[in-house]
DNA sequence: CTAAAATGTTAGAATAGTCTAACAAAAAAT
DNA sequence: ATTTTTTGTTAGACTATTCTAACATTTTAG
């Protein structure tokens, strides 16, 4: 059985692997907030447990087993934030941080049913990819809004922060997944973009919005 | 902030306080299955945060304010519970370790969606009492369908113990909360209850189940 | 009312997870 | 190619929660 603490060594680095070529343990230690020596040390330890191969001075890397399990642990966390959107009428920035907690509890059956309740969710409120039951993740080659040309139609998939205050000007611009979006306009000073949501709302996203909005041709 | 292992000495202690008149360090020392020299010290220690009031060699018992933090974490017990039988469709049997972990869950909005959702429910599964916002609790004032004669006419309100093998005998007594029941006859040799349940079927139930059959008259 | 049993307390050690300080290796910069 | 900077590691300490062993007090029984 892992503990709560070494769950979420195995997802931080999940992610870090999914968004960097290498990790190192400055990596892990700055996305845990947690300091080097200590990081070292649980390293250390989930090498031991076979999931975490490491080598000294070496990049980081999940062994198999090690990716299966933060998949199982993603997936929790995922369904839970489903289920606090759809179930119990959370906003999208407000189910990170009571997802973190549940996505820890023990007991396979809760989640299956959480599961069953949901219909069986593909991706979680925020566009993300939900692993399947092998901890399993099917990873969606979508692009950002930012790299998309002046009458492109395109529709908002996912977004790539889930920082809370991202979220909340999302949710401000009244932009919503599966939405579609036409770019009306790219500003050359500074790339912000003019585009036309639903075929109804004109909006302009700066550069830095539309670095992180996620969306399918 | 209170700890997890704080939140259930306390739990433990509330629940041991409504049970018995006095309670010594070895009852909860057993009750949390935790070794009596451990207990001394938290003891200690939750008086020193003004929880317990403590005095060596004296009976504990819990402070206005640490009855307050039992009853709330009671209270997100009882509620999980409601929930996981409700909406995930658990049986009553199988919910207490799974509120065991949520009642932990840092949110407090988290659980006022649960008490919504339920539409603000007054007992658990179990027919035990929710106690309200505050911590505070509404005892019934049940009685035990042991100590009924005759006769007399009854309903099943409560169980009082929640073990799994009691729960699951009384699931396949095929009784259920809110069951009218009545006492047929009492058998002198060993005070075997025959009665009869919604006035359909008839059932015997030992002297034991009895004791832990509560009803209102 | 004393002796034995039960209960309670203290002291000291173990584990998990964290930290700081000091040192080592690798990478980057001159 | 050395020096400097960055990154990584080791060693040792701290906190929370647990334990065992030893001792102390209270309760119970003869």
């Amino acid at each position: 059985m892992m503990t709560l603490t070494e769950e979420n060594y195995l997802k931080a680095l999940f992610h870090l692997s999914t968004e960097n070529e290498e990790v190192s343990v400055l990596d892990l230690s700055k996305s845990l907030a947690i300091k080097m020596p200590t990081v070292n040390s649980m390293v250390k330890k989930l090498s031991g447990k076979g999931l975490i191969s490491y080598e000294k001075y070496k990049p980081l890397m999940l062994t198999q087993s090690g990716k299966r399990a933060a998949g199982l642990i993603i997936r929790k966390h995922r369904l839970v934030e489903m289920f606090l959107v759809q179930h119990l009428g959370f906003g999208w920035d407000e189910v990170h941080e009571i997802a973190e907690q549940i996505e820890h509890i023990k007991s396979q059956r809760f989640f299956d049913r959480i599961d069953q309740l949901l219909d069986f969710p593909k991706v979680d409120p925020h566009g993300s990819p939900i692993p399947d039951t092998n901890g399993e993740i099917v990873f969606q080659n979508y692009i950002k809004l930012e790299e998309c040309v002046e009458n492109q139609n395109i529709v908002f998939m996912s977004v790539g922060s889930s920082q809370d205050s991202f979220l909340k000007l999302i949710d401000r611009l009244n932009l919503k997944l599966g939405d579609k979006i036409k770019v009306l306009e790219i500003q050359e000073f500074d790339k912000t973009m003019r585009v036309l949501v639903n075929e109804t709302i004109e909006q302009n996203l700066s550069q830095m919005v539309a670095a992180n909005i996620l969306v399918r041709i």
